[in-house]
DNA sequence: GCCGGACTTCGATGTTCATCTAATTAGATG
DNA sequence: CATCTAATTAGATGAACATCGAAGTCCGGC
């Protein structure tokens, strides 16, 4: 399970407020009633429903009601199992990635957008990340599983960018394009075709 | 170290937000710019700043200036480090003595304050905890190191508290008062005295 | 030395939320 | 049944805060 952000915020959110953990410390040593926390704490019993209310709702804590008394005790085992989850190894890595997809295509499209007008590149940005969008960009226009002279090259690259020398050569330095032996014709990287 | 409430607080705090925790997912996996980040969690660059000094001032992430551009990195060691100290074993019980220690007396001073007029108790609580506390008082009128008759018991609690004879059984079925072996006078337990 | 871009700071806005008082429900007691 | 106590719910208030646009700062290029 790749621990969905809407989780980890919800576990967060629950524990960044100093009443509420004051109160959870509380529980995690023995059970405690309403009344009780509400006068440790120093706040008024409302209060303390609200805050056991939201716990509750995370499965945090569990009551026990003995007449009109109501016995809330923490449970230890639903919140460390939250915390390992969450904090656990890559977790927060895997939520780099898990936005990072979502959002990759929305960032090239922006970068497109600032940076082109049409089908022409205006300017090329200082930006390596953003340059990488360009380049990819232009990768895309030729067609794999074929070769191309340099003035074929040029024939594509040029309508989209006047400086068709850079871009050519970071095709290359990139490794999207390849040149043959002889130094002689292009082609697109067939071990890299799948990036684009 | 114990964990300082304020400091959980603050750590959880600063996580407990979706664009944040997106930001620090997207850090984890490689440094960005402001202007990345604000395309790919789709916010305004000032809302980007905005967050990363609060992650910053917690020391999450540091800067690398490039230009007039600004790399942001997670300092992982630093959210780990963090978030070991939060979850370290009994994390969450320590603040529970901590807050317990702090409050106990004034959770007394509540109960008493209900329950007596002047030296008086006008009425047993009917809840254990409260009830152990009035118990606490009337053990406290008793001295350490001499017995009591049992009309000598009553003497000193029925000043207190009319119904001598329920305090004085409770007294005993809590521990803190014993009868010697003949069954005729009392006196409080010396190995519970440090209580007292 | 001026222009453009990347970033931060400022000020304003709207929302979320902790806290309180007052009113309500539900249990226990006489 | 009337009453008292414990707790929750409802409603109101105020503070914290995420977000934005506008203005300010800082840097590199022409």
């Amino acid at each position: 399970m790749p621990a969905e952000i809407a989780t980890l915020v919800a576990f967060f959110k629950v524990l960044a407020d100093a009443t509420r953990l004051r109160i959870v410390g509380l529980l995690a040593v023995e059970e405690r009633s309403v009344d009780e926390l509400a006068t440790l704490v120093e706040v008024r019993p409302p209060t303390v429903s609200h805050h056991l209310s939201k716990l509750k709702k995370l499965g945090l804590v569990s009551v026990r009601s003995e007449g009109s008394t109501r016995w809330y005790r923490l449970e230890i085992e639903a919140v460390e199992r939250l915390a390992r989850e969450v904090l656990a190894g890559e977790g927060l890595t895997s939520i780099g990635d898990e936005v990072e997809a979502a959002a990759e295509d929305a960032y090239a499209l922006k970068v497109m957008q600032t940076f082109m007008e049409g089908d022409r590149i205006t300017q090329l940005p200082r930006q390596w990340r953003k340059k990488m969008v360009l380049v990819r960009y232009v990768a895309q226009q030729f067609e794999p599983d074929r070769t191309y002279t340099e003035p074929e090259v040029k024939a594509v690259i040029a309508p989209i960018h006047a400086d068709h020398v850079t871009l050519r050569r970071l095709l290359v330095d990139v490794g999207w394009m390849v040149r043959d032996k002889a130094g002689r014709e292009y082609r697109l990287n067939p071990e890299r075709v799948a990036e684009l």
